[in-house]
DNA sequence: GGGCTGACTGGCCACCCGGCCAGTTTCGCG
DNA sequence: CGCGAAACTGGCCGGGTGGCCAGTCAGCCC
């Protein structure tokens, strides 16, 4: 009689690996005080398991590389860039580049795209 | 004598809120099988459950769109899009175009991060 | 001191991007 | 059947982007 004021936590299960998802569905459907989402349910929490991909340590981006690429990822033009930084365009321009070689990507939109796969900036 | 061909499963929490964190660590924490992860631990898998941030139904965007979009993703230009999807750089432009307006972006790369935020598309 | 590295700035230029206008086809609805 | 809405395609052009060159300044190591 207690169970009305606290009910299940729906879970739902976003993995991968099909036999480490299985294991977990099995384990984690037997568990009193919580349950797996149906279709279309929404969910409390999910249960996440990327493929391993490589994460190899932070790529080294300096401060302003970093500031720069902040505001990249908010679409930013290198204009809005320079007057936010207080640098000139061409600065801008300079650390952009460095981030394309150092983020092994081919413009601005392929760099956050990388930067954010890796984990270097938020969305 | 068979626990060591299937280690248990290290899960690390990621939620945001503390209550239901609280609830899962202890419904989770008594699982037979599986275990929370440790500092510095990697785990299999992890739990998940951000703030009901408003998550609108996804934005209507055309097959073309979507199709533009991944390649826009994936740093591709407007040419390489065109040749990828066998049409001409000018119509490639036509649904980037249409894209900046239903995700309110400024360019190709805030569509991007727009689109990465509201799950439309998967980095 | 001399050499080195990294942040920063500038000019120049080919190319790309996004906005404008215009045109076609396809589809569903009254 | 007409008709409008939406998807799709094209030319044009101003401004943005990225690559190349060169140069200054500050800090660090040998």
């Amino acid at each position: 009689m207690s169970e009305d004021t606290t009910p299940d936590i729906v879970l739902s299960l976003e993995i991968d690996d099909p036999a480490l998802a299985d294991r977990l569905a099995t384990l984690l459907g037997s568990v009193a005080g919580l349950r797996l989402a149906g279709p279309g349910e929404t969910a409390n929490a999910t249960v996440v398991a990327r493929d391993p991909r490589v994460m190899p340590e932070d790529i080294a981006l300096t401060q302003r590389e970093l500031d720069v690429l902040a505001l990249m990822a908010e679409g930013a033009s290198n204009k809005m860039i320079a007057r936010q930084l207080n640098i000139s365009v061409h600065t801008v321009k300079f650390h952009v580049g460095s981030l394309l070689d150092k983020l092994d990507a081919t413009g601005r939109t392929d760099a956050v795209a990388h930067a954010a796969r890796r984990g270097v900036i938020e969305l």
